[in-house]
DNA sequence: CGGGGCATGTAACCTGTTACATGATTAG
DNA sequence: CTAATCATGTAACAGGTTACATGCCCCG
């Protein structure tokens, strides 16, 4: 389970609210690990419980903002969970691989106005990845540091443009006729 | 929410019992999703109270064993499944991406060799899928039906030859020193 | 000063995981 | 005959989702 590890990691990038890292998660960190702002205030409130960060109210705030902070022991904690043995190999989930296979064993059901959708959602998606390399690093990918962080965008925008390609090869699939060779 | 549909796919390609399912998941598509036999029990005893499915004992059957079969009912509702519109934009889950994150944010602490482990883990996967597609689809891609299946297998292969790639990369950065450059 | 939006939650529910239980079957 | 294995579960819990609630701020 990594949901308090990204977080930590996005506070010991720089301190924040609740609502702040829900953004960031939208933004960045999220791509490889979504969380509702409802997960992210429950855990929160778990990792302070922890003495793994701090908050405090935020000066100047509008209601009761709160601003985290990672404390030492946090820190400890995420150097450790890093290095960590990761046994269980992890839950794939791809509906639309289920989706396919399944109008493989039923025939013609209507999927190809979904996996339509589903493409214009991934193009848009790999776009705003893009955008979001050129803003970032803009020809700045020195230290090791930043060439982490770079790998994690890259991998982004290669993983969404493998989906796309994907995608566009089963609308070829689905638009051919039943029982049709296609190789005519 | 998709394991009742993986569930209904598998049943409609071919009926069978719990544990004839779990071990297909193993081996085909749990590769998309994945289940536990505590988990597909529990859902085919919901599928048969939505009579989606029905069960008969398993003739000559060691213990009590229950063969599964999809009623016609529980075409339909797959068929509806497949057009239905996806509106949640999947749950995206990726660990290492995350560890590489924090590793960039905190400094070497030891990342590499969880990586190697990582890499073998995908090699051998990779090597089953592999097999599998020889000896499910050697040459035989005809049909729309099997088109559609081989797409979702060489898919999985292409997955997870990203996910090898992209985790060699993070190893050569991870070697690094900090600090230095890397580009002498 | 009233309505909409925002930050922070609570509650109920469902899914998925872990640990264990039971009875039958097969192997030695 | 006994032990290991297999099929089928049960129970308890943790993680994730959905719907709703509360109080403050800002805009008009």
């Amino acid at each position: 389970m990594s949901l308090p590890h990204a977080l930590l990691t996005a506070l010991v990038e720089r301190p924040g609210t609740g609502a702040e890292l829900a953004r960031r998660f939208d933004r960045s960190i999220g791509w490889f690990w979504r969380a509702s702002h409802q997960q992210i205030y429950r855990e929160l409130a778990r990792l302070e419980a922890a003495k793994w960060i701090r908050s405090a109210p935020v000066e100047d705030a509008r209601g009761r903002e709160r601003s985290y902070a990672v404390l030492a022991a946090g820190r400890r904690e995420l150097k450790r969970w890093i290095a960590e043995i990761e046994d269980t190999p992890r839950a794939v989930r791809d509906e639309l691989m289920v989706r396919l296979r399944a109008e493989a064993a039923l025939g013609p059901a209507g999927l190809e106005a979904q996996v339509r959708r589903l493409i214009e959602r991934e193009e848009a998606r790999l776009k705003l990845y893009r955008e979001h390399e050129q803003r970032a690093f803009a020809g700045r990918v020195d230290t090791r540091e930043r060439r982490l962080q770079h790998l994690v965008v890259t991998s982004g925008i290669r993983m969404v443009s493998l989906r796309i390609e994907i995608a566009k090869e089963a609308l070829e699939i689905l638009g051919m006729e039943v029982g049709r060779d296609g190789e005519s």
